[in-house]
RNA sequence: GGCCCGUUGGUCAAGCGGUUAAGACACGGCCCUUUCACGGCUGUAACAGGGGUUCAAUUCCCCUACGGGUCACCA
């Protein structure tokens, strides 16, 4: 049976490289109903990091990955977490000494940092590979600090990888390298090892920065007479200035961070989903369900890939406009009760701002005027389009304050949106002008702005009587101020 | 520096010997629209370079250039 498994450390945020790689496991495991596993890599306790793991599982949940078996729900191939395992390494460890594949290395910390200084890439000189295996175990035992290290054999090492095919490493290229730390704790390399293992893991998968150390992964495989999985490599995402991806510049290098920024989350999934891999069709909407059925490793590139925010931006816009209208209402509630104070029709609000925005806290900013009328420039009723002049304008608005003054506007008999479009549409037939020369400068009028997510019509029903004649009355002032002071300058 | 990997428009990408080299984002234009947005139509824009192999190379091979990765008692 297939079996997938992601083994993040417990770093404290979920980059998003991390993210796509476990939503790659989680489809593989899902499209071939396999097990998706969740293992905790704390083997380096000098990283850990208090409640990363719950950072983790929030995320995983959060973006819809579930998994079958992890720390937090057990499963049969327990325990799922590094640091709980130490006895399962060390055996293991010793078991490659037993046969030869594996020494203990006495060397001290100091003598090694000095053969790097003299070379920064030198490789461990193997001077423990000449202890014999009775004083090794002599001087284990009295308790000499010891690390345990990998005989890497002559010749070379062939991995065969799903993505990018065969590569081929003369085997001198690779080093002792340490199973067991001094802690007694394994390094990532083995105990990925040996945890894929013994977990029956049919899939691995990672980024291709590991295709480098895939070599030693076989090497030890073959040393313990063990299956070797299949091997996915993952280009990397990178920043757009071809580094990786990284925290510091545009903030949102982690799922936390984009969730901060508003990005939905099934956006996010789905924009990931296709950095690196494509169905071969040109589908780009796809829920999890549909990722998994799409799902292919032959559609996953070798390329790296720039994540490209405008993009998920737009993908996020496209969620947001796919959204039963319901849905949005409530996402945008806290939104709009905090831009509004005015007692609105919220819900209507919210249809109005759901296709017009990308990111639900952008709802904000397009109804802003309704409490206050903001500060606006007189240029903004000369419209080439709408064939607006402020001399226009100026007449426009009189004549609708006049109409709107007559009108009666008490509660019973409120004049639906519809009503004042059509005493808009009216005015203008009488004044001899085009409807946009009557309805541009009414809306921006009430609304000091140019763009708004409704017409005239409807900020005059939303504003009420009053509110609406005293800011058409001040657009005529302003207008008639101009007209006055501009003379003089002249 | 050694080794490994990669290179199709600004970005994501399809292509898997013969194509007018798709599509999407972004950008520009037009239409729709009382504004904006949506939607529709449309435009600009790419096979890193050089050698082979072949009747035919974006597709296969080699070299060069460029980019990236990796060489820890970190993962």
């Amino acid at each position: 049976m297939t079996r997938t498994r992601f083994a993040p450390s417990p770093t404290g945020y979920m980059h998003v490289g991390n993210l796509r790689t476990a939503l790659y496991e989680y489809l593989i495991a899902k499209s071939q109903n396999g097990k998706f596993v969740v293992r905790i890599e704390d083997t380096d306790q000098g990283r850990y990091v208090e409640g990363a793991e719950d950072i983790i599982f929030r995320t995983l949940k959060t973006a819809g990955l579930i998994h079958d078996e992890g720390p937090d729900i057990g499963g049969p191939y327990g325990p799922y977490i590094q640091s709980q395992r130490r006895q399962i390494y060390m055996d293991a460890a010793n078991h490659l000494i037993e046969s030869g594949w594996a020494y203990r290395c006495f060397c001290a910390k100091e003598r090694l940092d000095a053969l790097h200084e003299q070379d920064a890439y030198a490789k461990y000189d193997r001077r423990c590979l000449a202890v014999g295996p009775t004083e090794s175990l002599a001087r284990a035992e009295r308790g000499e600090p010891y690390v345990i290290r990998q005989r890497v054999p002559e010749g070379v090492t062939n991995v065969h990888d799903e993505v990018y095919g065969d590569v081929t490493v003369n085997n001198d290229e690779i080093e002792d390298q340490i199973l067991i730390k001094s802690d007694g704790l394994p390094t990532y390399n083995f105990a990925n090892v040996v945890d894929d293992h013994y977990m029956d893991i049919t899939h691995v998968l990672r980024g291709s920065e590991y295709i480098s150390s895939a070599p030693k992964y076989n090497l030890l495989y073959n040393a313990f007479g063990w299956k070797i999985p299949a091997y996915v490599h993952l280009p990397l995402i990178t920043d757009g200035e071809g580094a990786k991806l990284s925290k510091r510049k545009g903030g949102a290098a982690s799922f936390e961070d984009l969730m901060e920024q508003g990005f939905l989350p099934e956006a996010i999934i789905n924009y990931i989903a296709l950095l690196g891999w494509s169905p071969g069709d040109n589908r780009e909407f796809f829920t999890l369900p549909e990722l998994a059925d799409a799902f292919d490793i032959r559609g996953i590139s070798k390329s790296p890939s720039v994540f490209d925010l405008k993009k998920l931006a737009w993908m996020n816009g496209e969620y947001i406009k796919k959204m039963p209208p319901d849905e949005f209402y409530k996402l945008a509630l806290p939104v709009l009760s905090k831009a509004v104070i005015r007692p609105m029709d919220m819900r209507k609000l919210a249809a109005m701002a759901q296709t017009r925005v990308e990111f639900v806290k952008d709802t904000a900013g397009l109804i802003d005027f309704i409490d206050n009328l903001p500060e606006y420039s007189t240029e903004l009723y000369v419209n080439k389009k709408m064939k607006t002049t402020e001399e226009i304008s100026l007449r426009s608005l009189s004549a609708v304050r006049e109409k709107l003054k007559d009108t009666p506007w008490s509660k019973p008999e409120v004049p639906n949106s519809e009503a004042l479009h059509d005493l808009l549409l009216a005015t203008a037939e009488e004044l001899g002008l085009k409807n946009g020369q009557v309805l541009w400068p009414v809306r921006i009028a009430v609304s000091g702005r140019q763009a708004t997510p409704c017409g005239a019509a409807e900020i005059l029903h939303m504003l009420g009587r009053d509110e609406s004649v005293a800011r058409i009355e001040a657009g005529i002032d302003k207008l008639t101020r101009t007209d006055a002071v501009r003379p003089c300058n002249s």
